[in-house]
DNA sequence: ATAACTTGCTACATATAGCGTAGCAAAGGA
DNA sequence: TCCTTTGCTACGCTATATGTAGCAAGTTAT
């Protein structure tokens, strides 16, 4: 299973497939989790490790969603980003350079 | 007070500007929200309407927060994105790109 | 002026989501 | 055999989000 169109998210019955990916990134640790990933595949507990040691409930409840969005596959080297996920983590190195940005600069200047 | 180098967050303490970045982004309705601003002010009703009628008790508390930051201001129009959020909302816009490509496509082809 | 709106925002009780500790079964190595 | 590491789960607790109702201040209409 995949991001489908026409089929309604939490907090949005319009089925864009926009709205099902914000929905998930929206949760606690989706993001931080393909941001610790980007360079390299992690073991579940390396992973748990790196995301300042958070709740192993919670973690494999985003790595099954992940999967089943195909943006986490998990093999013997460990959980890994897949091709479809190298995408999105692209976005999130730009994010990074953004807040670097802001970080060093007054409000109004950027 | 905006994104600070040297700070600890929610689940991190390394201070480092991306985790604040993703920790407010990882937060319900707060990617919602820029993505409803992309195109056009909005006033605080009609923003919440927008995000499929959310409580105003998060609405008002993500956007404190949002303005805190520096991503929102409001005016006589209503609230907007700054100049800062649009850097942010841009990447939001190729986010739609890849959802959408995600939907129309086999998850082995992307 | 006064009644009818709309504005941003808040109180409060309830429901949901996330946390943290402890520990399981399966697989691998010594 | 025993020790370790793997991914993952149970369970009791806290934090976060929800939804209804409504406030005070400002604008518009009568």
């Amino acid at each position: 299973m995949v991001i489908s169109a026409g089929k309604p998210v939490r907090g949005s019955t319009s089925g864009r497939p926009i709205m099902a990916l914000l929905d998930v990134l929206g949760q606690r640790w989706t993001l931080r989790i393909l941001w610790e990933l980007r360079d390299g595949r992690q073991s579940f507990r390396a992973l748990q490790a790196r995301c300042d040691a958070m709740s192993p409930t919670i973690l494999n409840q985003r790595l099954k969603t992940l999967r089943d969005m195909n943006l986490i596959a998990l093999d013997e080297a460990g959980f890994g980003l897949t091709a479809r996920a190298r995408q999105l983590s692209g976005l999130l190195l730009d994010l990074d350079r953004l807040a670097n940005d802001w970080a060093s600069l007054p409000d109004d200047q950027a």
